[in-house]
DNA sequence: TCTCAAAACTAACAATTGTTAGTTTAAGAT
DNA sequence: ATCTTAAACTAACAATTGTTAGTTTTGAGA
């Protein structure tokens, strides 16, 4: 593990300010207080208030991006598929919480990068919706609607970060064992 | 239905512009021009920008309490009350869609009523857990993890105001019906 | 027509915002 | 010791913020 730049602490605990705040009631001066030195150092190391925000989401959303690829590439199928999904979102949430609550929370103040996270994320949900398809049709899944599958699903992993803080001792696998026994087996006997 | 006073449509444009671009991105100006009016005019309805938010959020958050204690004095089984904790959250999130999204996104904003909101929160996952934890001792439900299925199904449930605006018709019956299904039942075959 | 209250207005305020310019400090390399 | 550069600093800016004070407009009931 090589030694974190400054740059990158900033992103890191601006992350975090962001999540108990969100973007727009963190200022520069909160975030260099945060780092023990003044608002105008932040300058030295980023363009901009917004240009924080974007290197936070984008690097996320390409994380999906990047998971999600290898995924549908896999030759396996859905049910593997959809738990791989699972695991994605399991060690993305834990690896990121903070970055993933400026995703979740305050992605619509991204401005110019703003489209561009739209459409990544657009992807990730037609790729998703596909898999579901697959399995339906392959009679792997059952014939629910795909719609409110995918949202309920996919509602669930992207809540992980607000959840995964509470739990002091998250193990990551059984966390992914206990998600994918929970959303594709249900609760009912 | 009665006439809406203009303090209720002040409430009511508010809670919107909160939904797009959260309470603090939101200016009085926004909101006033939002309302044909000036900024300086809202204050002979409201008494601060604070009051709107607690104004949107505690109403929403009585509601929920409202109906989970409906819920609980029921003496249907577990499975019956989950169906009618799902129809409450349905019920809710299409009336209420725009304040849902204040309470999801902003309540962390409420300041003095920030701790009562929180209150209320935890007081209904305790009822929520309550009732995952007798339909489980009395073997309606399948012993999964509890948190981890309380977790799943409310994520999924106060994500609904997200969804559900971006389907044009939305059936609340059929809605709730395809989420119970999913919800309890899964997906796998 | 007159009254009166609700609800709009103009003007201004003190505080806070993101950001820039120019300067000083600290520390490793030569 | 000197040089260099990254990274901190002080001071300031123009714009925007929520809010108040005081005034004018509006419209329904007397």
């Amino acid at each position: 593990m090589q030694k974190e730049t400054r740059k990158e602490e900033i992103l890191r605990v601006a992350a975090r300010l962001f999540k108990n705040k969100g973007y727009s009631a963190v200022t520069m001066r909160d975030l260099a207080t945060e780092m023990g030195i003044k608002a105008a150092s932040l300058y030295n190391h980023i363009s901009s208030k917004q240009a924080i925000l974007q290197d936070i989401v984008l690097a996320i959303a390409e994380d999906f991006t990047a998971g999600m690829h290898k995924i549908i590439e896999d030759d396996s199928n859905s049910i593997k598929k959809l738990e791989q999904i699972i695991d994605l979102h399991v060690k993305i949430a834990i690896e990121n919480t903070d970055g993933l609550a400026a995703l979740n929370s305050d992605w619509m103040h991204l401005e110019e990068k703003r489209a561009h996270y739209l459409e990544l994320r657009q992807q990730y949900e037609d790729h998703f919706r596909d898999i579901l398809n697959q399995g339906m049709k392959e009679g792997e899944l059952q014939r629910v609607d795909v719609e409110v599958t995918l949202f309920s699903i996919l509602s669930t992993l992207r809540s992980l970060y607000l959840w995964i803080p509470k739990k002091e001792d998250i193990n990551k696998e059984a966390l992914a064992t206990s998600l994918s026994q929970i959303l594709l087996n249900g609760i009912n006997k």
